[in-house]
DNA sequence: AGGACATATCAATGAATCTTGATGGAGGAT
DNA sequence: ATCCTCCATCAAGATTCATTGATATGTCCT
């Protein structure tokens, strides 16, 4: 019984290129929006976009402070979304049993 | 140095129900098209799509015996992205360095 | 050769997703 | 109060993706 909707929020997360580079900008710390978007020269918008999307897969966590937002890496999820992974791994037992034959 | 494209492939085969589906199937060992068409309800067509995008992203394996094509998962795609996944965790140096400050 | 079956591929439609520019809201500075 | 900065959200267009039905390829059997 693999929990799979949680692991399709966070696969989608992370299928898209521009979120995949933001989230290894993060792994040196947290960052705000506007940094984020000098680093990556993507516009203000689009980063909220995929921030939101990061964000509601729970791969990261907002803090505000004064007009800045500050993002960082949850590394819950990844933790969670290493055991889906690992329940994809191929069964020991009842392995290669075929079928049409 | 991540290689991302990599990542991107193996995420966007991973962010599909069906796909997800199919791979739960597998775990058990090699299924065919068919039964697997029976197990998921889905068209074949359907299927051969999927199992497309997942053998493209290297997921699975396929071998030909006679009318039958089996699929099997590729337990090196998950390793792979056991490992692409590592690659994201917060670096335990320069962690928590703030930028708009 | 011809028929039946398993699978792949193609074309068309529809749905979901990403991008861009504009607008709005919230917080600090003057 | 006004302006300015940072960020979120919205609407519209563009792109990508999934589904369906039809057609093609390959294999086996007779």
């Amino acid at each position: 019984m693999t929990a799979t909707e949680p692991m399709l929020r966070l696969c989608h997360a992370l299928s898209d290129g521009t979120r995949l580079e933001i989230l290894q900008r993060l792994r040196h710390g947290e960052r705000c929006v506007c940094d984020l978007a000098e680093a990556l020269d993507a516009g203000q918008s689009r980063l909220s976009f995929h921030l939101k999307t990061l964000k509601d897969a729970g791969l990261v966590l907002d803090r505000r402070e004064g007009r800045w937002v500050y993002y960082s890496i949850n590394p819950e999820a990844l933790v969670e979304l290493s055991a889906c992974l690992e329940s994809l791994a191929p069964h020991p037992e009842r392995s290669g049993g075929a079928c049409c034959a």
